[in-house]
DNA sequence: TCGCACATGTAACGTGTTACATGATTCA
DNA sequence: TGAATCATGTAACACGTTACATGTGCGA
Protein backbone atom coordinates (compact mmCIF):
# COMPACT_ATOMS: atom_id res chain seq x y z
CA UNK A 1 0.00 0.00 0.00
CA UNK A 2 1.18 3.53 -1.28
CA UNK A 3 1.51 6.32 1.63
CA UNK A 4 -1.65 7.98 0.35
CA UNK A 5 -3.93 5.08 0.78
CA UNK A 6 -2.82 4.74 4.42
CA UNK A 7 -3.33 8.57 4.58
CA UNK A 8 -7.13 7.85 3.39
CA UNK A 9 -7.87 4.47 5.48
CA UNK A 10 -6.60 6.52 8.38
CA UNK A 11 -8.50 9.74 7.95
CA UNK A 12 -11.87 7.22 6.78
CA UNK A 13 -10.94 5.69 10.20
CA UNK A 14 -11.36 8.87 12.19
CA UNK A 15 -14.72 9.82 10.54
CA UNK A 16 -16.53 8.59 7.41
CA UNK A 17 -15.89 10.59 4.13
CA UNK A 18 -17.06 11.24 0.74
CA UNK A 19 -13.99 11.61 -1.90
CA UNK A 20 -14.51 15.04 -2.39
CA UNK A 21 -14.01 15.78 1.38
CA UNK A 22 -10.73 13.82 1.16
CA UNK A 23 -9.73 15.67 -1.31
CA UNK A 24 -10.09 18.79 0.94
CA UNK A 25 -8.53 17.79 3.34
CA UNK A 26 -5.01 17.41 1.58
CA UNK A 27 -5.92 20.37 -0.48
CA UNK A 28 -6.36 22.77 2.36
CA UNK A 29 -4.57 21.11 5.22
CA UNK A 30 -0.94 20.55 6.89
CA UNK A 31 -1.28 16.88 4.95
CA UNK A 32 -1.25 18.61 1.59
CA UNK A 33 2.21 16.45 1.11
CA UNK A 34 -0.59 14.05 -0.32
CA UNK A 35 -2.06 14.59 -3.60
CA UNK A 36 -5.34 15.89 -3.66
CA UNK A 37 -5.78 15.43 -7.54
CA UNK A 38 -9.34 13.61 -8.43
CA UNK A 39 -6.69 11.17 -10.31
CA UNK A 40 -5.30 9.90 -7.43
CA UNK A 41 -7.58 10.16 -4.97
CA UNK A 42 -10.70 8.50 -6.46
CA UNK A 43 -8.81 5.38 -7.83
CA UNK A 44 -7.55 5.11 -4.14
CA UNK A 45 -10.79 4.89 -3.03
CA UNK A 46 -11.69 2.25 -5.44
CA UNK A 47 -8.55 0.08 -4.78
CA UNK A 48 -9.58 0.18 -0.88
CA UNK A 49 -12.72 -1.04 -1.81
CA UNK A 50 -11.73 -3.52 -3.82
CA UNK A 51 -9.16 -4.72 -1.48
CA UNK A 52 -12.91 -4.65 1.45
CA UNK A 53 -10.81 -2.20 3.38
CA UNK A 54 -12.95 0.46 3.58
CA UNK A 55 -16.81 0.34 2.25
CA UNK A 56 -19.06 2.91 0.58
CA UNK A 57 -22.66 4.26 0.79
CA UNK A 58 -24.29 6.06 -1.51
CA UNK A 59 -25.86 9.28 0.48
CA UNK A 60 -29.06 11.12 -1.86
CA UNK A 61 -30.24 12.79 1.54
CA UNK A 62 -29.24 16.49 -0.13
CA UNK A 63 -31.12 16.13 -3.03
CA UNK A 64 -30.65 13.54 -5.89
CA UNK A 65 -26.71 14.91 -6.70
CA UNK A 66 -25.27 11.26 -5.44
CA UNK A 67 -22.29 10.77 -2.99
CA UNK A 68 -20.42 8.42 -1.97
CA UNK A 69 -19.59 8.29 1.86
CA UNK A 70 -16.53 5.96 2.75
CA UNK A 71 -16.00 4.11 6.31
CA UNK A 72 -13.32 1.71 6.89
CA UNK A 73 -14.04 -1.86 7.93
CA UNK A 74 -12.79 -4.27 10.38
CA UNK A 75 -10.03 -5.37 7.80
CA UNK A 76 -9.18 -2.06 6.99
CA UNK A 77 -8.53 -1.22 10.67
CA UNK A 78 -6.53 -4.14 11.47
CA UNK A 79 -4.30 -3.23 8.61
CA UNK A 80 -4.19 0.41 9.68
CA UNK A 81 -3.40 -0.61 13.53
CA UNK A 82 -0.26 -3.05 11.56
CA UNK A 83 0.52 -0.27 10.02
CA UNK A 84 0.83 2.32 13.06
CA UNK A 85 2.97 0.04 14.97
CA UNK A 86 5.42 -1.37 12.63
CA UNK A 87 8.99 -0.56 13.89
CA UNK A 88 10.63 2.52 12.39
CA UNK A 89 14.00 1.80 10.33
CA UNK A 90 16.64 4.55 9.32
CA UNK A 91 15.24 3.99 6.07
CA UNK A 92 12.24 5.78 7.47
CA UNK A 93 13.80 9.22 8.80
CA UNK A 94 16.03 9.02 5.81
CA UNK A 95 13.68 9.08 3.39
CA UNK A 96 9.83 8.90 5.00
CA UNK A 97 9.59 11.32 7.92
CA UNK A 98 6.34 12.67 6.16
CA UNK A 99 4.58 8.97 6.92
CA UNK A 100 6.25 8.63 10.59
CA UNK A 101 4.57 11.86 11.11
CA UNK A 102 1.55 10.72 9.42
CA UNK A 103 1.72 7.52 11.50
CA UNK A 104 1.81 9.44 14.84
CA UNK A 105 -1.48 11.41 13.78
CA UNK A 106 -3.53 8.25 13.92
CA UNK A 107 -1.78 7.08 17.01
CA UNK A 108 -5.56 7.68 19.06
CA UNK A 109 -7.19 4.95 17.77
CA UNK A 110 -4.53 2.52 19.22
CA UNK A 111 -5.67 4.26 22.67
CA UNK A 112 -2.50 3.14 24.69
CA UNK A 113 -0.12 5.24 26.10
CA UNK A 114 2.42 2.86 26.03
CA UNK A 115 2.23 2.17 22.30
CA UNK A 116 2.51 6.13 21.82
CA UNK A 117 5.71 5.99 23.61
CA UNK A 118 7.31 2.90 22.22
CA UNK A 119 6.47 5.11 19.10
CA UNK A 120 8.01 8.30 20.26
CA UNK A 121 11.16 6.43 21.85
CA UNK A 122 12.05 4.31 18.83
CA UNK A 123 11.88 7.52 16.76
CA UNK A 124 13.84 9.77 18.69
CA UNK A 125 16.43 7.09 18.48
CA UNK A 126 16.54 6.78 15.25
CA UNK A 127 16.40 10.16 14.28
CA UNK A 128 19.40 10.93 17.15
CA UNK A 129 21.19 8.31 15.57
CA UNK A 130 21.06 10.03 12.08
CA UNK A 131 22.09 13.18 13.21
CA UNK A 132 25.33 11.83 14.26
CA UNK A 133 25.60 10.09 10.67
CA UNK A 134 25.04 13.19 9.20
CA UNK A 135 27.22 15.09 11.25
CA UNK A 136 30.04 12.72 10.54
CA UNK A 137 29.75 13.61 6.80
CA UNK A 138 29.79 16.98 7.71
CA UNK A 139 33.22 16.49 9.21
CA UNK A 140 34.27 14.35 6.07
CA UNK A 141 33.50 17.05 4.11
CA UNK A 142 37.13 18.46 2.53
CA UNK A 143 37.48 22.37 3.16
CA UNK A 144 37.83 23.53 -0.16
CA UNK A 145 33.63 22.08 -0.91
CA UNK A 146 31.08 24.96 -1.76
CA UNK A 147 30.09 26.23 1.29
CA UNK A 148 26.50 26.25 -0.14
CA UNK A 149 26.63 21.91 -0.17
CA UNK A 150 28.11 22.25 3.34
CA UNK A 151 24.86 24.96 4.95
CA UNK A 152 22.24 22.23 2.94
CA UNK A 153 24.05 19.71 5.00
CA UNK A 154 24.09 21.63 8.34
CA UNK A 155 20.48 22.61 7.37
CA UNK A 156 19.18 19.02 7.16
CA UNK A 157 20.80 18.59 10.57
CA UNK A 158 19.14 21.50 12.18
CA UNK A 159 15.74 19.69 11.01
CA UNK A 160 17.03 16.36 12.43
CA UNK A 161 17.65 17.74 15.92
CA UNK A 162 14.40 19.41 16.18
CA UNK A 163 12.75 16.65 15.39
CA UNK A 164 14.85 14.64 17.88
CA UNK A 165 13.99 17.70 20.12
CA UNK A 166 10.32 17.48 19.27
CA UNK A 167 9.93 13.52 20.03
CA UNK A 168 11.70 14.78 23.76
CA UNK A 169 8.85 17.12 24.60
CA UNK A 170 6.15 14.86 23.44
CA UNK A 171 7.54 12.10 25.17
CA UNK A 172 7.49 14.32 28.01
CA UNK A 173 3.48 15.01 27.71
CA UNK A 174 2.85 11.33 27.47
CA UNK A 175 5.18 10.36 30.73
CA UNK A 176 3.55 7.95 33.06
CA UNK A 177 2.86 10.10 36.66
CA UNK A 178 4.41 7.55 38.06
CA UNK A 179 5.00 8.59 42.11
CA UNK B 1 12.14 16.73 -16.03
CA UNK B 2 11.90 14.96 -12.52
CA UNK B 3 14.05 15.67 -9.49
CA UNK B 4 15.96 12.93 -10.07
CA UNK B 5 17.03 14.13 -13.81
CA UNK B 6 18.15 16.90 -11.75
CA UNK B 7 19.84 15.62 -9.10
CA UNK B 8 21.70 14.06 -11.61
CA UNK B 9 21.91 16.90 -14.27
CA UNK B 10 23.69 18.88 -11.12
CA UNK B 11 25.69 16.34 -9.79
CA UNK B 12 27.24 14.99 -13.53
CA UNK B 13 27.79 18.85 -13.86
CA UNK B 14 30.17 19.21 -10.69
CA UNK B 15 31.89 16.76 -12.10
CA UNK B 16 31.58 13.85 -14.67
CA UNK B 17 30.57 10.28 -12.87
CA UNK B 18 29.30 7.01 -13.75
CA UNK B 19 25.87 5.80 -13.51
CA UNK B 20 27.28 3.28 -10.64
CA UNK B 21 29.66 6.26 -8.81
CA UNK B 22 26.21 8.36 -8.96
CA UNK B 23 24.41 5.67 -7.26
CA UNK B 24 26.79 5.78 -4.61
CA UNK B 25 26.45 9.28 -3.70
CA UNK B 26 22.71 8.60 -3.80
CA UNK B 27 22.95 5.68 -1.15
CA UNK B 28 25.62 6.48 0.91
CA UNK B 29 25.39 10.46 1.11
CA UNK B 30 22.68 13.25 2.82
CA UNK B 31 21.40 12.78 -0.81
CA UNK B 32 19.38 9.67 -0.16
CA UNK B 33 16.33 11.18 -0.26
CA UNK B 34 16.71 10.20 -4.20
CA UNK B 35 16.57 6.46 -5.62
CA UNK B 36 19.79 5.15 -5.90
CA UNK B 37 18.19 1.51 -7.43
CA UNK B 38 19.38 0.82 -10.94
CA UNK B 39 16.14 0.49 -12.28
CA UNK B 40 15.76 4.22 -11.33
CA UNK B 41 19.26 5.84 -12.17
CA UNK B 42 20.10 3.95 -15.45
CA UNK B 43 16.89 4.62 -17.19
CA UNK B 44 17.49 8.52 -16.40
CA UNK B 45 20.59 8.51 -17.73
CA UNK B 46 19.65 7.35 -20.77
CA UNK B 47 16.70 9.77 -20.94
CA UNK B 48 19.27 12.43 -20.10
CA UNK B 49 21.47 11.48 -23.37
CA UNK B 50 18.26 11.04 -25.65
CA UNK B 51 17.99 14.88 -24.75
CA UNK B 52 21.11 15.57 -25.46
CA UNK B 53 21.29 16.91 -21.44
CA UNK B 54 24.60 14.87 -21.01
CA UNK B 55 27.22 12.65 -22.88
CA UNK B 56 28.64 9.82 -22.37
CA UNK B 57 32.21 8.13 -23.51
CA UNK B 58 33.16 4.52 -22.07
CA UNK B 59 36.21 4.36 -20.24
CA UNK B 60 38.87 1.18 -20.42
CA UNK B 61 41.59 2.53 -19.20
CA UNK B 62 41.22 -0.12 -15.94
CA UNK B 63 41.55 -3.51 -17.67
CA UNK B 64 38.28 -4.12 -20.17
CA UNK B 65 35.67 -3.71 -17.66
CA UNK B 66 33.43 -0.90 -19.44
CA UNK B 67 32.48 2.33 -17.60
CA UNK B 68 30.51 4.80 -18.92
CA UNK B 69 31.03 8.68 -17.89
CA UNK B 70 28.49 11.37 -18.00
CA UNK B 71 29.30 14.38 -18.76
CA UNK B 72 26.81 17.37 -19.11
CA UNK B 73 26.47 19.37 -22.45
CA UNK B 74 26.09 22.89 -22.79
CA UNK B 75 21.79 22.23 -23.31
CA UNK B 76 22.08 20.70 -19.97
CA UNK B 77 24.01 22.99 -18.26
CA UNK B 78 21.50 25.65 -19.73
CA UNK B 79 18.70 23.51 -18.45
CA UNK B 80 20.82 23.04 -15.25
CA UNK B 81 20.78 27.17 -14.86
CA UNK B 82 16.94 27.53 -15.34
CA UNK B 83 15.79 25.21 -13.17
CA UNK B 84 18.26 27.13 -10.72
CA UNK B 85 16.58 30.35 -10.68
CA UNK B 86 12.93 29.43 -11.27
CA UNK B 87 10.87 31.54 -8.88
CA UNK B 88 10.24 29.34 -5.13
CA UNK B 89 6.22 28.54 -5.13
CA UNK B 90 4.21 28.29 -1.87
CA UNK B 91 4.03 24.10 -3.64
CA UNK B 92 7.80 24.41 -3.35
CA UNK B 93 7.87 24.92 -0.02
CA UNK B 94 4.80 22.64 0.93
CA UNK B 95 5.52 20.15 -0.78
CA UNK B 96 9.16 19.82 -2.60
CA UNK B 97 11.45 21.64 -0.07
CA UNK B 98 14.52 18.83 -0.49
CA UNK B 99 14.00 19.67 -4.08
CA UNK B 100 14.57 23.25 -3.26
CA UNK B 101 17.46 22.14 -0.73
CA UNK B 102 18.95 20.02 -3.51
CA UNK B 103 18.77 23.47 -5.87
CA UNK B 104 20.69 25.78 -3.18
CA UNK B 105 23.34 22.83 -3.14
CA UNK B 106 23.97 23.42 -6.98
CA UNK B 107 24.13 27.40 -6.42
CA UNK B 108 27.74 27.81 -7.05
CA UNK B 109 27.63 26.98 -10.33
CA UNK B 110 25.73 29.60 -10.98
CA UNK B 111 28.92 32.04 -9.43
CA UNK B 112 26.85 34.84 -8.25
CA UNK B 113 26.52 35.64 -4.30
CA UNK B 114 23.16 37.99 -5.81
CA UNK B 115 21.47 34.88 -7.23
CA UNK B 116 21.97 32.81 -3.84
CA UNK B 117 20.78 35.87 -1.77
CA UNK B 118 17.54 36.23 -4.15
CA UNK B 119 17.10 32.70 -3.17
CA UNK B 120 17.70 32.49 0.29
CA UNK B 121 15.45 36.10 0.25
CA UNK B 122 12.55 34.28 -1.49
CA UNK B 123 12.98 31.49 0.46
CA UNK B 124 13.47 32.88 3.59
CA UNK B 125 9.78 34.72 2.60
CA UNK B 126 8.01 31.55 1.49
CA UNK B 127 8.43 29.64 4.60
CA UNK B 128 7.72 32.26 7.04
CA UNK B 129 4.13 32.63 5.28
CA UNK B 130 4.03 28.76 5.53
CA UNK B 131 4.83 28.90 9.11
CA UNK B 132 2.27 32.10 9.14
CA UNK B 133 -0.44 29.43 7.43
CA UNK B 134 0.29 26.38 9.99
CA UNK B 135 -0.29 28.56 13.13
CA UNK B 136 -3.46 29.49 11.59
CA UNK B 137 -4.61 26.00 11.37
CA UNK B 138 -3.05 25.07 15.17
CA UNK B 139 -5.48 28.45 16.36
CA UNK B 140 -8.48 26.72 14.29
CA UNK B 141 -7.73 23.37 16.03
CA UNK B 142 -10.71 22.89 18.35
CA UNK B 143 -9.54 21.78 21.98
CA UNK B 144 -11.17 18.16 21.69
CA UNK B 145 -8.44 17.28 18.66
CA UNK B 146 -6.27 14.24 19.84
CA UNK B 147 -3.48 15.92 21.35
CA UNK B 148 -1.44 13.51 18.58
CA UNK B 149 -2.51 15.69 15.67
CA UNK B 150 -1.87 18.66 17.39
CA UNK B 151 1.83 17.62 18.55
CA UNK B 152 2.32 16.15 14.89
CA UNK B 153 1.46 20.09 14.07
CA UNK B 154 3.74 21.87 16.46
CA UNK B 155 6.16 19.49 14.95
CA UNK B 156 6.17 20.53 11.60
CA UNK B 157 5.81 24.37 12.42
CA UNK B 158 8.84 23.83 14.33
CA UNK B 159 10.29 22.51 11.21
CA UNK B 160 9.64 25.22 9.09
CA UNK B 161 10.82 28.01 12.04
CA UNK B 162 14.45 25.92 12.00
CA UNK B 163 14.23 26.39 7.82
CA UNK B 164 13.56 30.32 8.48
CA UNK B 165 16.30 30.38 10.91
CA UNK B 166 18.42 28.80 8.70
CA UNK B 167 17.95 31.09 5.94
CA UNK B 168 18.26 34.46 8.21
CA UNK B 169 21.51 32.24 9.08
CA UNK B 170 22.80 31.75 5.46
CA UNK B 171 21.89 35.05 4.29
CA UNK B 172 24.21 36.68 6.93
CA UNK B 173 26.99 34.99 5.16
CA UNK B 174 26.49 35.77 2.36
CA UNK B 175 25.87 39.44 3.00
CA UNK B 176 27.80 42.18 1.03
CA UNK B 177 30.45 43.83 3.37
CA UNK B 178 28.86 47.11 2.34
CA UNK B 179 30.34 49.97 4.18
C1' DT C 1 -27.92 33.48 -16.32
C1' DC C 2 -23.24 33.40 -15.10
C1' DG C 3 -19.90 31.51 -12.42
C1' DC C 4 -18.42 29.03 -8.51
C1' DA C 5 -18.40 25.20 -5.36
C1' DC C 6 -19.88 20.55 -5.06
C1' DA C 7 -19.04 15.87 -6.75
C1' DT C 8 -17.15 11.90 -9.33
C1' DG C 9 -14.80 9.95 -12.58
C1' DT C 10 -11.46 8.29 -16.90
C1' DA C 11 -7.27 7.97 -20.09
C1' DA C 12 -2.58 8.63 -21.49
C1' DC C 13 1.71 9.10 -19.89
C1' DG C 14 6.03 9.04 -17.31
C1' DT C 15 8.46 7.39 -13.65
C1' DG C 16 9.99 4.82 -9.48
C1' DT C 17 9.94 0.06 -7.29
C1' DT C 18 11.04 -4.55 -7.16
C1' DA C 19 13.08 -8.32 -8.89
C1' DC C 20 15.84 -10.44 -12.07
C1' DA C 21 20.08 -10.94 -14.98
C1' DT C 22 24.90 -10.78 -16.27
C1' DG C 23 29.70 -10.52 -15.92
C1' DA C 24 34.57 -8.62 -14.41
C1' DT C 25 37.84 -7.66 -10.66
C1' DT C 26 39.85 -7.89 -6.21
C1' DC C 27 41.05 -9.82 -1.95
C1' DA C 28 41.13 -13.24 1.72
C1' DT D 1 37.76 -20.68 -4.71
C1' DG D 2 34.44 -18.02 -2.84
C1' DA D 3 32.61 -13.60 -1.46
C1' DA D 4 32.34 -8.84 -1.95
C1' DT D 5 32.52 -5.00 -4.81
C1' DC D 6 32.39 -2.93 -9.27
C1' DA D 7 29.36 -2.09 -13.16
C1' DT D 8 25.34 -2.01 -16.24
C1' DG D 9 21.21 -3.17 -17.53
C1' DT D 10 15.87 -5.03 -18.38
C1' DA D 11 10.85 -6.18 -17.42
C1' DA D 12 6.51 -6.11 -15.01
C1' DC D 13 3.97 -3.47 -12.23
C1' DA D 14 1.78 0.16 -9.49
C1' DC D 15 1.17 4.70 -8.80
C1' DG D 16 0.76 9.83 -9.33
C1' DT D 17 0.30 13.69 -12.78
C1' DT D 18 -2.08 16.07 -16.06
C1' DA D 19 -5.77 16.86 -18.74
C1' DC D 20 -10.21 15.92 -20.00
C1' DA D 21 -15.23 14.97 -19.13
C1' DT D 22 -19.72 15.48 -16.99
C1' DG D 23 -23.32 17.19 -14.32
C1' DT D 24 -25.88 19.44 -9.97
C1' DG D 25 -26.96 23.21 -6.75
C1' DC D 26 -26.64 27.80 -5.22
C1' DG D 27 -26.02 32.64 -4.83
C1' DA D 28 -25.25 37.23 -7.20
Amino acid sequence: MPPLGYALLGLIHQQPASGYALRKVFAETAMGSYSSSPGAIYPALQRLEEQRLVSSKVDRSRSLRPKKIYQSTAQGTKLLRGWLQRPITSEDVKRRLDELLLRFAFYPMLESTLATRSFLESFRRQVEDYVTNLENQLKAFPPEAPIHSRLALEGGIEQYRTWARWARNALSQFEEDAS
